[in-house]
DNA sequence: CACGTTCGTCGAAGCGCTTCGATCGCGTCG
DNA sequence: CGACGCGATCGAAGCGCTTCGACGAACGTG
């Protein structure tokens, strides 16, 4: 099943099909329906490879998926969907590479024209890929931001905002000392972008509004979780505010303060950084500034797109955090 | 770049260049060399749509990612990553299809020649997308087993020798009522073939070994566990010990049984079935039948493979479970 | 009314690779 | 010693599509 079927099928040329189907020529609406229609009847469906080879464009792009320690597959998983099915809207196919390919993956797929362009996730403030996708010849789009973006197109998350928030959402309750509850020492290790800019954010938005803040990098089993709670407790007693930007630590955290003792938000108040399901499904469901991964997701391929296209990209996308108030804060309690 | 470049480099035809890089025809060992060289030098890639066109094969495999409620996403997420690594071992990438594509994402993968085969995953019993799988003239794996298997290839755990293997081990260790802690209702309304063998084998071994087996389908929300785990102990305090199917739903499991003043395994054993590190990491470390998502993944490509290459591959490929002990089952505590 | 446009369509030339049959030496066997 | 076989290599014909230039017809326009 050919294009040359369909056009001795309709009674036309080859090239008139492939008119149609491209739209890059005007065709009479006659000729038109009659080709569409024989495609129909004959149930055609172009050669992939012969089109990527005629067209230079294999309407498939890459996509890098993080599998590092400290990452929190969920949401990995939600930008993956937000990709795939963002790309199938504008006619595109998502090849899967793993972390584990690194660069020389990068290579490869570019190299050999499998896909158009590339989104890499996960992208560290010094990412050993990003020397790699300069060179490469090819479009990309980075979900993260690393420290040096120069000639890259990234999206990210206003992280530094997104910590500012919610410093600003507890002051403005009247905590006077809090702390962030951050990610594992791991990730603080290599350097990424979300981690440091939130805490930056959070420090920041704190001396400006004379509250004293604290950072706790903490590991996500619930044993350490607990431990760093107790610590916590125990070491500042007047932390009646907590920032958590750790999904796998929220649960543990509110199991730790409801072992000890403490009401939430009624003792102290929790603010998470995260997707909306962590905050909705939690108990009590939690303030929280969501992380949109569809949005986040969906940008990227708009963008892979726009520069497929020709147009220029900003280097930097950052979105906006908004912060969602629900039952997991209130003003601070009276002092006793 | 093509391959006609590096023809003329190292002096030879392209189709010599061709028959080194496929190797099916022999060529001098001097000539291979030199040709290899060549590539090396100009750092040569094959073009893949080029390459797809000429040999009618693309070197690239779709998987279908499964994205339905109760589904647990780490466990997919494995499996996905352990198909890719293994295609990447055979030299094929893989393309990602979602769930929501469903049954005309595999035509058109398939019909437009992208893919040269499919992985399916979390198969239910009476899948839609078998019938497609079924008349679309490309291989496929099936990552579980239909109701009817006739004419396919599935991959699974043996989930009825799971279940088995769980109650074998309580009742050896002298536990004489035993509960399975299952999937949520959701899950067995669509009709899944691991939860319900697994059902199957657990009852059935019980009836075998003259223990009382008690099924418990479960939601995996920590308060819902409680709930369940609460009326468990209330309406059948001969249970002393419990098998969990349900990922999410360990940590609450283990969680209610100690807010309820239960020791484990001092007062009830528990088994689970999962991924190894949902085990280890638990605490107390459990007892449990290892999901290997590895050995499947690597396993389903290796099927995919086999059929590609036209030999003949077994309807049903059953990987046996096996049970290792950890801290979380003892022996049945003397009656009081 | 002749000429220039525009519109719709066609033909042919690739895109870069694989593969089949043919060719060319060269060693070997009868 | 000629025919034969075999290993190594080449040339050319596609694979199925896109796209460019060309062409005829229809349609204004001066």
């Amino acid at each position: 099943m050919r294009i040359s079927d369909v056009a001795r099928h309709a009674g036309v040329s080859p090239s008139t099909v492939s008119y149609v189907l491209s739209g890059k020529r005007t065709i009479s609406a006659a000729t038109r329906a009659r080709v569409l229609k024989s495609i129909e009847v004959l149930g055609y469906q172009p050669h992939a490879g012969a089109r990527a080879l005629a067209s230079n464009r294999a309407n498939v792009i890459a996509l890098v998926l993080p599998l590092r320690p400290g990452i929190h597959v969920p949401v990995a998983m939600q930008f993956a969907v937000s990709v795939v099915t963002s790309a199938r809207d504008r006619e595109h196919d998502v090849l899967l590479l793993t972390q584990a390919e690194g660069e020389g993956g990068l290579r490869r797929v570019a190299g050999t024209s499998m896909v158009d362009g590339i989104i890499v996730m996960d992208v560290e403030l010094n990412d050993a890929r990003v020397p790699t996708l300069r060179t490469l010849g090819h479009p990309s789009v980075l979900i993260g931001v690393p420290a040096d973006s120069h000639g890259l197109t990234c999206v990210d998350l206003d992280f530094d905002a997104a910590g500012r928030i919610c410093v600003a959402h507890l002051a403005h309750l009247g905590h006077r000392e809090v702390a962030l509850i951050g990610q594992p020492p791991s990730v603080y290790r290599r350097r990424t972008g979300f981690a440091e800019r939130t805490i930056a954010g959070f420090e920041d938005e704190a001396r400006e509004r004379g509250v004293r803040p604290l950072v706790v990098p903490c590991e996500a089993a619930p044993a350490q979780v607990a431990a760093a709670v107790g610590a916590l407790l125990r070491d500042h007693p007047g932390v009646s505010g907590i920032v958590v930007h750790n999904e796998p630590a929220v649960a543990p955290l509110l199991d730790a303060l409801r072992a000890a003792g403490r009401d939430v938000p009624g003792d102290v108040s929790v603010v998470a950084i995260g997707p909306d399901e962590l905050a909705t499904e939690s108990v009590p469901p939690l303030t929280s500034v969501t992380l949109p991964t569809e949005e986040m997701g969906g940008r990227a391929v708009a963008l892979l797109m726009d520069k497929l296209a020709d147009a220029d990209t900003p280097e930097i996308t950052l979105i906006q955090p908004r912060l969602v108030p629900r039952a997991s804060t209130a003003a601070r309690p009276a002092l006793p």
